[in-house]
DNA sequence: GACCAGGCACATC
DNA sequence: GATGTGCATGGT
Protein backbone atom coordinates (compact mmCIF):
# COMPACT_ATOMS: atom_id res chain seq x y z
CA UNK A 1 0.00 0.00 0.00
CA UNK A 2 1.46 3.10 -1.07
CA UNK A 3 1.86 6.04 1.68
CA UNK A 4 1.24 8.46 -1.74
CA UNK A 5 -1.20 7.02 -3.83
CA UNK A 6 -1.88 10.47 -4.74
CA UNK A 7 1.25 10.17 -6.85
CA UNK A 8 -0.88 8.21 -9.37
CA UNK A 9 -3.79 10.08 -9.17
CA UNK A 10 -1.74 12.99 -10.06
CA UNK A 11 -0.30 11.65 -12.67
CA UNK A 12 -3.43 10.10 -14.42
CA UNK A 13 -5.51 14.15 -14.01
CA UNK A 14 -2.14 15.47 -15.86
CA UNK A 15 -2.14 12.68 -18.65
CA UNK A 16 -5.66 12.85 -19.20
CA UNK A 17 -5.63 16.72 -19.38
CA UNK A 18 -2.52 16.74 -21.45
CA UNK A 19 -2.27 13.39 -23.35
CA UNK A 20 1.32 12.62 -23.82
CA UNK A 21 4.16 14.90 -23.52
CA UNK A 22 6.78 13.67 -25.50
CA UNK A 23 9.21 14.97 -23.18
CA UNK A 24 12.23 15.95 -23.57
CA UNK A 25 12.52 17.45 -26.81
CA UNK A 26 15.76 17.24 -28.99
CA UNK A 27 17.17 15.11 -32.13
CA UNK A 28 19.86 13.44 -30.28
CA UNK A 29 21.01 12.56 -26.63
CA UNK A 30 24.13 15.30 -26.87
CA UNK A 31 21.45 17.93 -27.68
CA UNK A 32 19.44 16.55 -24.84
CA UNK A 33 22.06 17.17 -22.44
CA UNK A 34 23.29 20.72 -24.00
CA UNK A 35 19.33 21.83 -23.22
CA UNK A 36 19.53 20.51 -19.32
CA UNK A 37 22.69 22.49 -19.09
CA UNK A 38 20.97 25.45 -20.99
CA UNK A 39 17.73 25.45 -19.09
CA UNK A 40 18.72 25.59 -15.78
CA UNK A 41 16.99 28.83 -14.10
CA UNK A 42 15.78 29.53 -17.64
CA UNK A 43 12.62 29.82 -19.46
CA UNK A 44 13.00 26.81 -22.34
CA UNK A 45 12.06 29.69 -25.45
CA UNK A 46 15.18 31.15 -24.65
CA UNK A 47 17.29 27.73 -24.42
CA UNK A 48 15.66 26.63 -28.47
CA UNK A 49 17.58 29.91 -29.40
CA UNK A 50 20.60 28.99 -28.41
CA UNK A 51 20.14 25.84 -29.47
CA UNK A 52 19.50 27.04 -33.30
CA UNK A 53 22.82 29.35 -32.97
CA UNK A 54 24.39 25.86 -31.83
CA UNK A 55 22.94 24.09 -34.97
CA UNK A 56 23.64 27.28 -37.13
CA UNK A 57 27.47 27.39 -36.14
CA UNK A 58 28.12 23.58 -36.40
CA UNK A 59 28.56 23.61 -32.34
CA UNK A 60 26.45 21.21 -32.06
CA UNK A 61 29.27 18.04 -30.97
CA UNK A 62 31.34 17.58 -28.12
CA UNK A 63 34.61 17.79 -29.67
CA UNK A 64 33.30 21.14 -31.61
CA UNK A 65 32.07 22.84 -28.73
CA UNK A 66 35.44 21.40 -26.19
CA UNK A 67 37.65 23.22 -28.88
CA UNK A 68 35.35 26.49 -30.02
CA UNK A 69 37.16 29.76 -28.38
CA UNK A 70 35.43 30.62 -25.46
CA UNK A 71 33.86 33.89 -27.79
CA UNK A 72 32.22 31.96 -30.40
CA UNK A 73 30.70 29.90 -27.74
CA UNK A 74 29.24 32.75 -25.84
CA UNK A 75 28.08 34.31 -28.30
CA UNK A 76 25.84 31.37 -29.54
CA UNK A 77 24.55 30.48 -26.27
CA UNK A 78 23.71 34.10 -25.33
CA UNK A 79 20.06 33.99 -25.33
CA UNK A 80 19.86 31.60 -23.06
CA UNK A 81 21.58 33.89 -20.25
CA UNK A 82 24.20 33.41 -17.51
CA UNK A 83 26.17 32.62 -21.11
CA UNK A 84 29.17 32.79 -19.90
CA UNK A 85 28.33 30.55 -16.86
CA UNK A 86 26.94 28.02 -19.05
CA UNK A 87 29.33 28.34 -21.98
CA UNK A 88 31.88 27.12 -19.24
CA UNK A 89 29.78 24.29 -17.62
CA UNK A 90 29.28 22.60 -21.17
CA UNK A 91 32.61 22.50 -21.76
CA UNK A 92 33.23 21.00 -18.67
CA UNK A 93 30.95 18.08 -19.35
CA UNK A 94 31.91 17.89 -23.19
CA UNK A 95 35.34 17.34 -21.24
CA UNK A 96 34.66 14.80 -19.49
CA UNK A 97 32.42 12.79 -22.08
CA UNK A 98 35.64 13.21 -24.32
CA UNK A 99 37.91 11.90 -21.55
CA UNK A 100 35.72 9.41 -20.48
CA UNK A 101 33.90 8.26 -23.81
CA UNK A 102 35.32 9.21 -26.30
CA UNK A 103 32.55 11.47 -26.83
CA UNK A 104 30.00 9.71 -27.09
CA UNK A 105 27.03 9.31 -25.73
CA UNK A 106 26.26 5.58 -26.61
CA UNK A 107 28.98 4.68 -24.94
CA UNK A 108 28.60 6.93 -21.44
CA UNK A 109 24.89 5.39 -21.41
CA UNK A 110 26.12 2.18 -21.22
CA UNK A 111 27.79 3.10 -17.65
CA UNK A 112 25.73 1.76 -14.61
CA UNK A 113 23.56 4.72 -13.23
CA UNK A 114 24.88 4.00 -10.00
CA UNK A 115 28.61 4.53 -11.37
CA UNK A 116 27.25 7.26 -13.64
CA UNK A 117 25.28 9.49 -11.81
CA UNK A 118 27.88 9.93 -9.01
CA UNK A 119 29.87 11.00 -12.07
CA UNK A 120 28.13 13.51 -13.46
CA UNK A 121 27.53 15.35 -9.98
CA UNK A 122 31.21 15.53 -10.01
CA UNK A 123 30.97 17.94 -13.00
CA UNK A 124 31.34 21.40 -12.24
CA UNK A 125 28.10 22.81 -13.13
CA UNK A 126 25.69 19.59 -13.12
CA UNK A 127 23.51 19.26 -10.03
CA UNK A 128 21.21 16.71 -9.36
CA UNK A 129 18.44 18.03 -11.09
CA UNK A 130 20.87 18.50 -14.56
CA UNK A 131 22.58 15.04 -13.69
CA UNK A 132 19.08 13.21 -13.56
CA UNK A 133 17.76 14.98 -16.80
CA UNK A 134 20.92 13.31 -18.68
CA UNK A 135 19.88 10.48 -16.85
CA UNK A 136 16.64 9.94 -17.98
CA UNK A 137 15.90 11.36 -21.27
CA UNK A 138 19.65 11.06 -22.73
CA UNK A 139 20.61 7.65 -21.20
CA UNK A 140 17.68 6.04 -20.94
CA UNK A 141 18.37 5.47 -17.10
CA UNK A 142 15.07 4.99 -14.97
CA UNK A 143 15.40 8.03 -12.38
CA UNK A 144 13.20 10.34 -11.58
CA UNK A 145 13.34 14.19 -12.32
CA UNK A 146 12.78 16.63 -9.42
CA UNK A 147 12.26 20.31 -10.08
CA UNK A 148 11.16 23.35 -8.41
CA UNK A 149 7.36 22.80 -10.46
CA UNK A 150 7.55 19.22 -8.63
CA UNK A 151 8.46 20.45 -5.38
CA UNK A 152 5.57 23.53 -5.82
CA UNK A 153 3.13 21.76 -6.64
CA UNK A 154 3.23 19.10 -3.86
CA UNK A 155 3.78 21.84 -1.26
CA UNK A 156 0.90 23.70 -2.71
CA UNK A 157 -1.52 19.99 -2.26
CA UNK A 158 -0.24 19.86 1.19
CA UNK A 159 1.82 16.32 0.10
CA UNK A 160 4.98 17.86 1.69
CA UNK A 161 6.89 19.80 3.63
CA UNK A 162 8.57 23.38 1.73
CA UNK A 163 11.88 22.25 3.27
CA UNK A 164 11.84 18.52 1.68
CA UNK A 165 15.25 18.28 -0.27
CA UNK A 166 15.89 17.17 -3.76
CA UNK A 167 16.83 13.45 -2.81
CA UNK A 168 13.72 12.72 -0.69
CA UNK A 169 11.33 14.15 -3.14
CA UNK A 170 13.12 11.66 -5.55
CA UNK A 171 12.80 8.64 -3.36
CA UNK A 172 9.41 9.59 -2.56
CA UNK A 173 8.68 9.40 -6.34
CA UNK A 174 10.79 6.02 -7.14
CA UNK A 175 8.81 4.50 -4.18
CA UNK A 176 5.50 5.38 -5.01
CA UNK A 177 4.88 4.99 -8.60
CA UNK A 178 5.74 2.43 -11.03
CA UNK A 179 9.60 1.68 -11.88
CA UNK A 180 8.62 2.51 -15.62
CA UNK A 181 10.94 4.62 -18.00
CA UNK A 182 8.16 5.60 -19.88
CA UNK A 183 6.15 6.98 -16.95
CA UNK A 184 8.98 8.54 -15.44
CA UNK A 185 8.98 10.59 -18.64
CA UNK A 186 5.86 11.88 -19.54
CA UNK A 187 5.25 12.73 -15.08
CA UNK A 188 7.81 14.58 -15.44
CA UNK A 189 7.06 16.05 -18.90
CA UNK A 190 3.61 16.58 -17.67
CA UNK A 191 4.75 18.55 -14.21
CA UNK A 192 6.40 20.69 -16.34
CA UNK A 193 3.64 21.92 -18.79
CA UNK A 194 1.71 21.94 -15.43
CA UNK A 195 3.75 24.17 -13.55
CA UNK A 196 4.18 26.88 -16.63
CA UNK A 197 0.25 26.70 -17.29
CA UNK A 198 -0.76 27.00 -13.76
CA UNK A 199 2.10 26.41 -10.77
CA UNK A 200 4.39 29.33 -11.20
CA UNK A 201 4.73 32.08 -8.25
CA UNK A 202 1.27 33.30 -8.83
CA UNK A 203 -1.06 29.78 -8.95
CA UNK A 204 -4.02 29.93 -10.86
CA UNK A 205 -5.76 26.96 -9.52
CA UNK A 206 -9.33 27.70 -11.45
CA UNK A 207 -8.96 26.50 -14.38
CA UNK A 208 -6.15 23.45 -13.18
CA UNK A 209 -6.40 20.17 -13.47
CA UNK A 210 -5.56 19.00 -10.24
CA UNK A 211 -8.26 21.05 -8.83
CA UNK A 212 -10.19 20.04 -6.46
CA UNK A 213 -6.77 17.40 -5.26
CA UNK A 214 -8.21 15.37 -2.98
CA UNK A 215 -5.49 14.47 -0.17
CA UNK A 216 -4.25 15.22 3.08
CA UNK A 217 -3.44 18.70 3.58
CA UNK A 218 -5.10 22.03 2.05
CA UNK A 219 -4.08 24.05 -0.57
CA UNK A 220 -1.14 26.55 0.47
CA UNK A 221 0.88 29.69 -0.71
C1' DG B 1 9.79 48.72 -15.41
C1' DA B 2 9.33 44.92 -12.26
C1' DC B 3 9.17 40.26 -11.97
C1' DC B 4 10.08 35.72 -13.41
C1' DA B 5 12.24 31.30 -15.53
C1' DG B 6 12.88 23.44 -14.94
C1' DG B 7 20.04 25.61 -11.17
C1' DC B 8 24.46 25.66 -9.53
C1' DA B 9 28.79 26.90 -7.24
C1' DC B 10 30.95 29.41 -3.96
C1' DA B 11 31.57 32.45 0.18
C1' DT B 12 30.42 33.21 4.71
C1' DC B 13 28.74 32.36 9.12
C1' DG C 1 25.17 22.56 7.74
C1' DA C 2 22.31 26.54 6.74
C1' DT C 3 21.90 30.74 4.37
C1' DG C 4 23.04 34.42 0.92
C1' DT C 5 24.74 35.90 -3.56
C1' DG C 6 26.26 36.14 -8.46
C1' DC C 7 25.25 34.73 -12.86
C1' DA C 8 21.97 37.31 -17.64
C1' DT C 9 18.67 36.89 -21.41
C1' DG C 10 13.94 37.35 -23.12
C1' DG C 11 8.80 37.02 -22.12
C1' DT C 12 4.74 38.80 -19.54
Amino acid sequence: MSQFPSLQEIHDRLAAYYGPTGWWPGDSPFEIAVGAILTQNTAWTNVERAIANLKAEQLLSPRAIHDSPSDILEAAVRPSGYFRVKAQRLRNFCAYLLEKYGGSMERMAREPLDALRPELLGVNGIGPETADDILLYACGKLVFVVDAYTRRILYRHGLTGKDIGYEALRELFETNIPADHYLYKEYHGLIVWTGKEFCGPKPKCEACPLNPLLLPGQPRE
